[in-house]
DNA sequence: AGGTATTCACATGAAACTATTCTCTGAGTTAGG
DNA sequence: TAACTCAGAGAATAGTTTCATGTGAATACCTGT
């Protein structure tokens, strides 16, 4: 056994690897050019070169579907800028925050605490007032002259967790700052998100607004090719399969995250496999993975409430019959014993399907059932061979 | 038959409560001068 | 007297509970033919 893990690992170390630098591939990584989104970099770059000169650059907003390029080109943006900016000695800051960051940066109070400790001010995660922070804040920013870009990444995520308060005092703390000027560089995934925000903040925060349309199939080829080139081993990607990545990807509003992730885990899988080849079978492969592990991932970091409530939808769903809340809130309450947990009302568990639809895990559709009511008629949104693994991590996590 | 009214079984919203984590403050305590 | 400790008051936040109100369409109930 021994000997064989030993060669195992010595023909592991011998093979050549697929990839030249996985990093290209991966999330945060930033290229240093971004096809098809030239205009765009040019706009974004128009509206924040006033800050060469001391001037406040107008607040923008960018919109567009995930993975469309909207972060990759504020960064490369910023980052010019910045640069710029060094060589000339301009005081100019730009400060990035993701506000889905659960726990960092998704609350007011957090937000503007992420701010303070960017900007060198410590502050303790709890027990300050909000307007403390924000004092705390000005104070960091505002004893010098400069300008500061603030990129809100997800923003529409930040305003529906804690309102638009935020960014109220956000767009009139410059006229509390006597030295220091702000500009907002706001990023959102959802095109609707500006409708549902008070028509004061909105014109105040989208004084430039700009779209980013989602990549087609070609744009997303010359992405993938361009990121191939640094991250994989060249004559290893079968033909065709570089199309067929970005066909996937295009079918799905044209995600470049998604097409990258698809591509790097089809190598991955390749790799696993012994082979030498990335072909497009890996890629079917990879598709497949990707989505068991997300829902594996979504699963197992789910509360325990939420967990059992899973389970109750999970063991019912044998019969075909359709499904409704108050049939799951009955098994759920059962079950609620025999794992020691506190039932919760049918209000919290009427919610957390809600959530569970929304994560993609079942589906629920509110329906009226005329006469006999209104509730939400319940089924499974995972593949059918997902369904005995969740089973299993759900009895372990609940130990049932 | 056709039209209106009821009614069910929850959905959906808002507000209030609970528990936890953490700071700040000031009273009381301690140790050293 | 300065330094330290410790309890209590406040905050932020997540997760709930309580209370109140909303809702879509299958039935029940009329109405007039």
């Amino acid at each position: 056994m021994v000997k064989q893990l030993d060669k195992f690992f010595e023909s592991y170390l011998k093979k050549e690897p697929l990839f030249k630098d996985k990093k290209a591939l991966q999330d945060h990584f930033s290229p240093d050019s971004i096809p098809h989104r030239d205009e765009q970099i040019e706009q974004i770059a128009g509206m924040l070169a006033p800050a060469l000169r001391m001037e406040k650059p107008s607040n923008i907003f960018c919109y567009g579907k995930t993975g469309t390029g909207k972060t990759v080109v504020s960064k490369y943006v910023t980052d010019q800028i910045l640069e710029t900016s060094k060589k000339k000695q301009i005081p100019l800051r730009v400060a990035y925050l993701n506000c889905k960051m659960k726990r960092i940066a998704d609350t007011e109070y957090r937000v503007i605490a992420q701010l303070c400790n960017l900007f060198g001010n410590e502050v303790p995660a709890t027990g300050l007032p909000t307007d403390e922070v924000y004092k705390s804040f000005i104070q960091s920013i505002d004893n010098e002259e400069k300008l500061v870009i603030l990129i809100l990444d997800e923003i529409d995520q930040l305003v529906e967790k804690a309102g638009d308060g935020i960014l109220y005092n956000l767009t009139r703390m410059n006229s509390e700052l006597k030295n220091a000027q702000i500009s907002i560089l706001g990023i959102s995934n959802d095109l609707l998100f500006v409708d549902n925000i008070d028509p004061r903040i909105k014109s105040s925060l989208s004084e430039e607004e700009l779209i980013f349309p989602p990549y087609n199939a070609l744009q997303l080829q010359d992405i993938l090719k361009e990121r191939v080139k640094l991250a994989i081993r060249s004559g290893v990607l079968e033909k065709g399969v570089i199309e067929k990545c970005a066909a996937y990807a295009a079918r799905e509003h044209g995600d470049a995250r998604r097409a990258l992730e698809l591509l790097r885990v089809a190598g991955e899988v390749a790799e696993r496999k012994n082979q030498n080849k990335i072909c497009i079978k890996h890629l079917d492969d990879a598709e497949e993975k990707i989505e068991r592990d997300r829902i594996v991932d979504i699963v197992t970091t789910q509360p325990k409430q939420s967990q059992l409530a899973l389970h109750s939808i999970f063991s019912l769903n044998f019969s075909d019959k359709s499904l409704f809340t108050g049939d799951v809130y009955e098994i759920y309450k059962n079950s609620c014993g025999k794992c020691g947990l506190k039932p919760l009302t049918q209000r919290r568990v009427s919610d957390i399907i809600a959530e569970l639809d929304m994560l993609g895990i079942i589906n629920a559709k509110v329906i009226s059932k005329g006469r006999y009511g209104r509730t939400r008629e319940i089924s499974l949104a995972i593949p059918e061979g997902s369904v005995n693994e969740v089973k299993e991590i759900l009895i372990d996590s609940l130990n049932l």
